[in-house]
DNA sequence: CGGCTTTGACCTGCGC
DNA sequence: GCGCAGGTCAAAGCCG
């Protein structure tokens, strides 16, 4: 993410400066050049790493394929148990037949709904008892039909009955639903998109300001770059007032201190050892069941009203469950707060404290970041509720560090697990702390770890009934993963499973930070338009 | 009211 | 042709 290391502070304040028309000098100029070339630099590379990331999977996929499928016993399942939609064991059985795929799917053998979420829509056209299995068939065809050919039928395994045996028939015209927001995000909010949004009033909304601002937020956080653009801003101000003093120093400074003082905050808020009353959790892989299993059992709950009872034309009563929408906001909190056992944090407006307490935040978060002095990746996620259009809610963000390291002396995170902190922070859009938590996390690699944080953000907008959250992650991969239907690694079904599912419940999008990254630097060089 | 599920009826292919 | 099993249709009903 070199682009993020760039930052600039362009939030209010910092605007209530450029109404005074400051001149900018030549280097904040040629830094903003350079930066807008890197990101248009990260803008190809970003097509490059997706295109990769889609040929990777599809030779993934064709890996799993020929790979022997192996029952694992019922033991060794601690993550899938339950699980609805977690496509975690079977690989994919691509039948001789050109365009008929068998996959499998575990799920919870005491859910006789036959619903296997694959990102795409369906509609359920019939139901069958077949001849050798207790257990019915259910047909399904691509709610894009007839346009869209292709056919599903779902019945649970002879053998095993925490199995679902999916066969499809046929292959997709269009994108799944998730391909599609993620292709959203790749290439529509290219520059051109972002530069309609904010060149148009009309369409300048509230949801976009706070978009930037958040932006803004975060990429603050590197005082290196706000440090030098506030010193050319403050000289070119000094030299062009020449006895005309457009801007007050003392308010210049104190707009500068400002900055600082945040950027100085922003980094301390996701610190876990300062938060007051903060209590970790402790969500090593053998406990990463918990959650899934609540959310299944949940989910099992749901949806049982409305079966009718009569049988089908063979004599067997069949009861089917409802689709994963909707389902109570109230039952789902009380889930939340009695699985993961964090406390939220007491709120701490962080623009109320003035006082500038001069904070070695290098230090501070190397400290934070445990004892090793070589933590190998750091993620940034950040939940923000969105204010819909017409609502009148106020915004609230939530944003979560996790800095990930080594388990053992830092030969490889992908053959030894690793340890990850997990910080969130829940805050409005004035930046005000609204709740914090963070977790402890092991996982087998930086992407689980990263997966973690997300899971953990979702969690945090269900936990709070924040429905159409956003969360941002600056790993493409972890965004992608969850953004796709597409059958993730073995190791990372279960934590793709759960942000999917509560993507779905909360109506939660995704996004790479980048792409507020391209958003930000659109205001920036606005801004730097109008300064000059 | 539209989209989806349910479910009995109907269709089709196959073996005898 | 008949019976069987798998697959599909479509009317009725549910639900947001
Ligand atoms: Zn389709």
């Amino acid at each position: 993410m070199v682009a993020a290391s760039h930052a600039l502070d362009l939030n209010l304040n910092l605007f209530h400066i450029t109404d005074d028309d400051i001149p900018v000098d030549d280097s904040t100029v040629g830094n903003l050049s350079r930066i807008s070339k890197e990101n248009k630099k990260l803008k190809e590379m970003l097509t490059i790493v997706w295109d990769n990331y889609n040929t990777l999977q599809t030779k993934v996929k064709k890996v799993i394929q020929d790979k022997e499928v192996v029952e694992s016993s019922p033991k060794k399942r601690k993550f899938d148990e339950t699980v609805q939609q977690c496509l975690l064991k079977r690989p994919n059985e691509e039948l001789p037949k050109s365009g008929i795929q068998r996959v499998y799917v575990q799920t919870d053998p005491s859910d006789k709904s036959l619903i296997v979420k694959d990102g795409y829509q369906w509609r359920k056209y019939g139901q069958k008892v077949t001849r050798d299995n207790p257990s019915p068939r259910a047909y399904y065809k691509c709610s894009f039909a007839p346009s869209c050919p292709v056919k599903k039928k779902v019945q649970r395994s002879l053998d095993d009955v925490g199995i679902v045996v999916v066969t499809y028939e046929g292959e997709h015209n269009h994108r799944s639903t998730k391909q599609e927001a993620a292709y959203a995000l790749t290439n529509e909010y290219d520059i051109s998109t972002s530069e309609r949004m904010f060149n148009s009033p009309k369409a300048r909304t509230t949801f976009n300001e706070v978009l930037v601002e958040q932006m803004a937020a975060y990429l603050s956080k590197d005082s290196n770059f706000t440090d030098k653009l506030a010193a050319a801003i403050y000289s070119k101000t000094l030299d062009a007032n020449s006895g005309l003093e457009l801007v007050s120093r003392a308010r210049f400074k104190q707009s500068i201190n400002r900055i600082h003082q945040e950027s100085v905050d922003l980094r301390r808020v996701p610190s876990i050892s300062r938060l007051k009353g903060f209590q970790g959790v402790d969500t090593t892989s053998e406990d990463q069941g918990k959650l899934m299993f609540g959310r299944a059992e949940r989910y099992d709950k749901k949806g049982r009203g409305r079966n009718s009872s009569s049988g089908n034309g063979k004599g067997r009563n069949f009861s089917s469950q409802n689709k994963s929408n909707g389902s109570g906001q109230a039952n789902n909190h009380n889930r939340m707060t009695d699985e993961v056992e964090a406390e939220d944090l007491e709120a701490e407006n962080q623009h109320d404290a003035d006082e500038n307490q001069p904070v070695n935040t290098e230090q501070e978060d190397q400290i934070e970041a445990g004892n090793d002095p070589n933590p190998v990746t750091e993620t940034q996620s950040i939940v923000r509720r969105s204010s819909r259009i017409n609502d009148d809610v106020f915004h609230s963000v939530v944003s979560s560090d996790t800095t990930s390291m080594p388990k053992t002396n830092g030969i490889s995170h992908e053959s030894s697990h690793i340890s990850a902190a997990i910080g969130i922070v829940a805050r409005n859009c004035n930046g005000s702390l609204l709740q914090c938590l963070g977790e402890k996390c092991r996982s087998e690699s930086v992407l689980a770890a990263e997966l973690c944080a997300i899971r953990s953000d979702c969690i945090l907008a269900a936990t709070n009934g924040w429905n159409h959250a956003f969360i941002e992650s600056n790993s493409l991969s972890a965004i992608s993963l969850a953004s796709t239907e597409d059958v993730p690694p073995l190791s990372l079904a279960a934590l793709v499973s759960d942000i999917q599912y509560w993507k779905s419940q909360m109506n939660l999008q995704l996004y790479w930070l980048l792409v507020h990254v391209t958003l930000l630097l659109i205001k920036l060089q606005k801004l730097l338009t109008f300064l000059m």
